[in-house]
DNA sequence: TAGAAAATCTAACGCTTGTTTTAATCATAC
DNA sequence: GTATGATTAAAACAAGCGTTAGATTTTCTA
C-alpha cells in the first residue's frame, strides 16, 4: 500500500543520496532497489528534488526541535545569568548523533547524508535547506554570545561556521574514519564527546591577539 | 595553441566544479565557456575525471609542498624538543589560504573547490585524492602527537578530522558567509587567524573527563 | 456491490551526457 | 614547399536521465 511505498522510497533515497550524492543517484537505480515503480517518485513526491527535501525534512524536524528544546532548558536554568557555553554547544551537536542512535541503521544513513548535504551546491536546494536552519542558527548564535561575552557577533558567527564544518565532516566521514584508521577504537559516544570538547575549547578561545577583530577590541589600533 | 587551450579548460573547470559540483558540471557547458571544442577535453586530459584530477593536482602539489616545507622548518627549529602545536596547525592551515592570495581570482575558485571536494563521494576519485594527502596527513599527525603528548594517536586522529572539517567548510563557504552575514567585516587574514586559533584551542584541549579514550587514560576504569 | 479516488504500471518523450571516430587545420622541421 | 605530427572540429554513438501521459489495478466508502 501507499504508505509502504513512500517509506521504501525514502529509506533507499536516504542511503543512496548519502553514499553517491544527489546528482549521481538515478531514480531508476533507486526505485529498482526499493522495488517500486519509477513513476511512483513523481506521483508521491513530485520530483527528484522534492524527494530529497522530503528525505531531509522527516529527520531534520525532530533534530532541530530537540536542539531548541535543549536550548530552552539551558536558558531557563540560566535565568538572567550566563548560560554555559559547553552546554549550548552540546545542545547543538548532540541531537543528530542521538537521533542516529534511536533510528538504527537508517540513522547512520541519515547522519552521513546530513553531513554531506552541507556541501551541496544546487542553489535552489540550498535556499530550502537554509530555511530549515535559519532560526536554529540564530538562536544558538545569540545563546553563544551570551555565554561568551568576550566575543562579538562576528567572532561568534565565524566560530559557528568552523563548528558546523567539523560537525558536518564528522557526520559524513566519521564512520569511514572509524573503520579504517586511528579512530578504530573510538565509540560513537566518545567521538561525540571529543567533538563537543574540541568545539567548546575552540569556541571559548581568546580572540587572536594583534588582529583587529571587532567590538571587543574597538579601542585598539592595528 | 595547445598550452592556452589546456589552461583555459583547467581554469573554467576549476570554477565550474567549485560552483556546481563535479557531477553537475557538463563538459559541453564547460567547453563552451572556455571557447574550446568538446573533444579537446578527452584529447588533452583523457576523461572528465582525469580533468578533475588535473585541476586539483596543479594546485595541491604546491600547497602540500609548502605545508611540508613549513613543517620541516618547525621540526628543525624544535630539534629534540617539543614543536609548538599552534605552529604545526598554522603550517597545515595557512598554505591553501596563502596560495589563494597569490593566485588571485583563480585562487578563490581553487579554495572553494578544495573545500567542496572533501565531500565528493565518488570512490574512485576519493582514492586518488587521498593518495595526495596521505603523506601530509601522517606527517602532521606525528608532529601533533609530539606537540601534544597528552593525546594518543586516536585522539589526534579524531581531532585532525574535526580540524579538516572546519577548514574544508570554511574554504567552501567562507566567502559566501563573509558576503551575507555576521562575517561581513572579517578580512581573509583575520578569518584565517580565527580558524587557526579555534583549531589550536580545540586541538590542545584536555581529553574529556569520564570517558575512557585511549592510552593516556589506560589506568582508569569506565 | 458499485463507483470514485488513489496508486501503480507501461511506454514513451525530449533531452542530455561523456566518449569516440574521422576529417580538417595548424605547427614545425627539414 | 613538403611531410609529419599535433591539435582542433564536426558528427555521431550509445547510453542514460527525469518526467509525462494514459492505461490498469487497487483501495476505500457509501
Amino acid at each position: 500500500m501507499a504508505a509502504d511505498t513512500k517509506e521504501r522510497i525514502l529509506n533507499v533515497a536516504e542511503r543512496f543520496f548519502a553514499d553517491r550524492g544527489f546528482p549521481a543517484t538515478s531514480l531508476r537505480d533507486l526505485t529498482s532497489e526499493a522495488s517500486v515503480n519509477i513513476a511512483s517518485v513523481n506521483y508521491h513526491f513530485g520530483s527528484k528534488e522534492a524527494l530529497l527535501a522530503a528525505v531531509l525534512e522527516r529527520r531534520l524536524r525532530p533534530v532541530n526541535a530537540r536542539r531548541l528544546e535543549l536550548l530552552d532548558a539551558i536558558e531557563s536554568a540560566a535565568g538572567n545569568g550566563t548560560p554555559n557555553a559547553e552546554d549550548v554547544i552540546r545542545a547543538f551537536l548532540s541531537p543528530p548523533f542521538q537521533k542516529r542512535q534511536e533510528w538504527g541503521a537508517a540513522g547512520d544513513n541519515f547522519l552521513r547524508l546530513l553531513g554531506r548535504i552541507h556541501s551541496e551546491t544546487n542553489e535552489e536546494f540550498r535556499a530550502t535547506f537554509f530555511q530549515q536552519f535559519e532560526g536554529v542558527f540564530r538562536r544558538f548564535g545569540q545563546a553563544l554570545q551570551r555565554a561568551l561575552p568576550h566575543l562579538d557577533a562576528t567572532d561568534v558567527g565565524w566560530r559557528m561556521l568552523f563548528l558546523v564544518g567539523s560537525m558536518a565532516f564528522t557526520m559524513a566521514w566519521g564512520d569511514s574514519f572509524a573503520s579504517i584508521g586511528p579512530g578504530a577504537n573510538k565509540d560513537p559516544d566518545d567521538m561525540l564527546e571529543s567533538l563537543i570538547q574540541y568545539a567548546a575549547a575552540g569556541m571559548a578561545s581568546p580572540v587572536p591577539i594583534g588582529v583587529p577583530v571587532g567590538l571587543a577590541q574597538k579601542g585598539r589600533t592595528s
